[in-house]
DNA sequence: CTAATTGCTCTAGTAACTAGAGCTTCAAGA
DNA sequence: TCTTGAAGCTCTAGTTACTAGAGCAATTAG
């Protein structure tokens, strides 16, 4: 048994982060010492570590939910679980497709002031004045 | 003169968000009627679009601040605005890095896994509690 | 003149933490 | 055994950029 400030160095998950997953009900509340103080086990290692794997992997609370009552029970249909993973991809896709084009116009804007100027003729204040500029829509 | 509801159609920003943005010092407290509702002119309507603009590419409400502040005073040197424009620049371009490298993952682990097994095998679920299966740092 | 729409302020909620106050417990050395 | 400093506890509030809702007042079209 260990101490959250233990489990946080094994996982790589800050204390006060632990104790708001417990909060959300991701982690269960764990053994207290006499001294109401938390101590973990193996188990509870290791459930850390699968959360903040999905949350790096950029799930939400609330999908880390239903993939660990998923986890939970073995013998239900992992359906949901290939949903949730499918689900995410495709938001990060999404997202990657539309940082890509900002990245597009920023790197216009940005290449057509050198910050030697004034900002009356400043290209990167005149291009934000005038969505005309733009190449792409946003 | 016209009212924050048609401020909004001219804009596409939503009216609490006007009212947000006044609140945060970005747009400045407009006449108001006898009444007490808020009315705009030309000049406001082009700082609202400046600010939408900003927006959609991604600048925090505290960087358009500072580029409001420099659209205002044309003999200044332009240098912050285009310092401002560079950081969201590499800011972008390091988001979608990073989400370059999870969509790998991601679809690596979404694609294992068809969904019509039980939980027990869920290649998914396998994926998160084991780290070690990952081929990229996250 | 009336009714429907729009506007007003204020508070609270969102996601996923992070920071701080003020207190208690633990562990290791003297 | 005592002490002291680190670590832990709970609770509240702050972060970003809005969004939702309550309860009321003003405007405008017919």
């Amino acid at each position: 048994m260990f101490s959250i400030g233990v489990l946080s160095q094994h996982t790589g998950v800050k204390v006060p982060t632990i104790r708001y997953y417990e909060q959300m009900g991701l982690m269960s509340s764990p053994e207290r010492t006499d001294g109401n103080q938390r101590r973990y086990g193996r188990a509870e290692r290791e459930r850390l570590a699968f959360i903040k794997h999905a949350r790096d992997l950029g799930f939400t609370i609330e999908a880390i939910s239903s993939l660990i009552e998923l986890n939970d029970h073995p013998d239900r249909s992992c359906a949901d679980a290939s949903k949730i993973a499918a689900d995410q991809l495709v938001h990060v896709r999404e997202k990657i497709a539309s940082l890509t084009r900002l990245e597009g116009e920023l790197s216009r804007i940005s290449a057509g002031c050198s910050g030697k100027g004034t900002a009356e003729k400043c290209y990167v204040l005149a291009s934000l004045a005038d969505h005309a500029r733009c190449e792409t829509d946003h």
